[in-house]
DNA sequence: CCATCTTTGTGCACGCGTTCACAAAGACAT
DNA sequence: ATGTCTTTGTGAACGCGTGCACAAAGATGG
């Protein structure tokens, strides 16, 4: 996963669990593609597939906003649209600035899935003087210098960081202060905010360490079940342990995994 | 989170739990800034500090690639910096594919952050023949014609799909059957793929609609604790519900939340 | 060599999230 | 009205992840 609360780590908003409220997200997109197509009700195993989870826990997720659903048919599709829609506050427009508007932040600019849901963009900012007025997906570009003007006179809650990561904490503290209580982060840092701020991050560079992760151990256990400790190819150790096995033998890898000399 | 494995979803690689598998880039990054600072060691509170973590669940996450670590003193930063490496898989090279190389797509192939940690983009790949040849961040374009090609002819297991979300499926199928078991997924749609195949997704919308949900409740927590059942602004409902509450009354919402009456 | 002090590694308890399995609800046919 | 059949809503069990708290390890100073 790409994201995480950052403070605030066991807060049930409103006896919805966090886990819930992420998947609702996914229900509604479900949703949305059966109303176009004018289908009136779902059954839970059905909606579940098309999002991909377990239908009970579909169920449950639902159970937590209440009792809608008729046993024996499933749910309706448009009444369900608007309950999930009503709990993740989109029924009101919220506006977003993005702040860092270079190669992602115009992307993001001029990404369709904003206005789609109750997000607009209100104003895109950007420290460069050379980008200042020019026009990105439409919307002109302005100065960070006028930050604050902006988010307050907008009343804007959500703020969207596609700065490189060295600045990212100083443009959040600038956000925060602004009045900013909710953020998302492009770029790779950890930011620290104060209580009561959400932040959740984005992070490609994660994501693929995680599938390398997984692709390395695939390839791995597809080359023979057992083949002792690491058996080819080592790719240069860098330095000695700190101070290397001197005598105890506390433990190694959980399972038999390289022993704790350094190779070379 | 942006994201969650998509199938096999219990699976204990190697003993290592998947949420420790999530923060090692995490701690891999703070490890590389300390030792381009050239810091020789860091204690686990510090370290934990750096990545926004508890100090506890890192000495875990730590525990489960072995006993690095010296008591009275902290870890060895490069030493560690080579077993996370390691772990992750980062000391060989991943080639990686883009598929659809539009706003989105274009961005991700100048990112810096995929040539600094073992990853390099091998190939751009789009259905548009006016795209075809054109270089993208320095590397000329490819038609989709070729991707099976391409993809074993590099040995690429990795793709990255920025395709718009009708046609995601169909490029997943194709990434698949050319021999691609890691997929990370920028459309917003559910993959589905044949057990082996790992799937991560990164969807902007899903973190949006997450943090709006989360300001909703901030802003409504803050204008009075208890007011009643949904204080003002409806925005409009859609239709009726289902078979409307015809007698039962099973329950509402967790605790005391909108009556499952529709307004209008 | 011994004492002290720092920091790791982990046992343990707890809470959240997931999943199974099933009783009850209600649609629908007869 | 009654029976059957589908599907919901949820109780209960289980496993994973988290964080506390502390014993043991080892560095450091005398
Ligand atoms: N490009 C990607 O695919 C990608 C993917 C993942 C993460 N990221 C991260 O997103 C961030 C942006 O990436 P990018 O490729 O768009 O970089 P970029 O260099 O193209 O854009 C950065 C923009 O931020 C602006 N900026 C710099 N300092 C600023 C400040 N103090 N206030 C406001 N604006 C400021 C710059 O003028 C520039 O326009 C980086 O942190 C990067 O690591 C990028
Ligand atoms: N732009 C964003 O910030 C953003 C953010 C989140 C998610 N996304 C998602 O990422 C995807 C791409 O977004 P975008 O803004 O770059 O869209 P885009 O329309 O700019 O780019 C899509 C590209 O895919 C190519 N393409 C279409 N069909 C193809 C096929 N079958 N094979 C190969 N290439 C094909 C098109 O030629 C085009 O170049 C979309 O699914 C979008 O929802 C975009």
């Amino acid at each position: 996963m790409a994201t995480g609360r950052t403070h605030r780590p066991a807060t049930r908003s409103r006896g919805i669990p966090e886990a819930t409220v992420a998947r609702l997200p996914l229900y509604l997109r479900a949703l949305t593609a059966l109303s176009e197509r004018s289908v009136p009700t779902v059954s839970s195993e059905e909606l579940a597939a098309a999002a991909g989870v377990n239908s009970a826990k579909l169920r449950k997720d639902f159970s937590y906003l209440g009792s809608y659903g008729t046993r024996g048919v499933g749910y309706d599709v448009e009444y369900l649209v608007y309950q999930i829609s009503r709990e993740l506050g989109l029924t009101q427009d919220w506006p977003v600035v993005i702040v860092g508007i270079g190669n992602l932040g115009a992307a993001l600019a001029g990404y369709g899935g904003f206005a789609s849901r109750g997000f607009r963009v209100a104003a895109l900012i950007d420290a460069d003087p050379a980008m200042t007025g020019k026009p990105v997906a439409g919307i002109p570009v302005q100065h960070s210098d006028d930050l604050e003007k902006i988010i307050s006179e907008d009343g804007v809650s959500i703020g969207v960081i596609a700065t490189p990561a060295g600045v990212a904490q100083q443009v959040c503290d600038r956000l925060v202060a602004a009045g900013v209580t909710s953020i998302l982060n492009f770029a790779p840092t950890v930011l620290s905010v104060p209580d009561g701020v959400d932040v959740r991050k984005v992070d490609l560079s994660i994501e693929l360490q995680i599938l390398a992760f997984h692709e390395q151990r695939k390839a791995g256990e597809e080359a023979g079940a057992e083949s002792g400790p690491e058996a080819g190819t080592e790719t240069g150790a860098p330095t000695a342990p700190p101070a290397a096995r001197t005598g105890g033998s506390s433990r190694k890898g959980p399972d038999g995994d390289v022993p704790a000399v350094m190779p070379a």
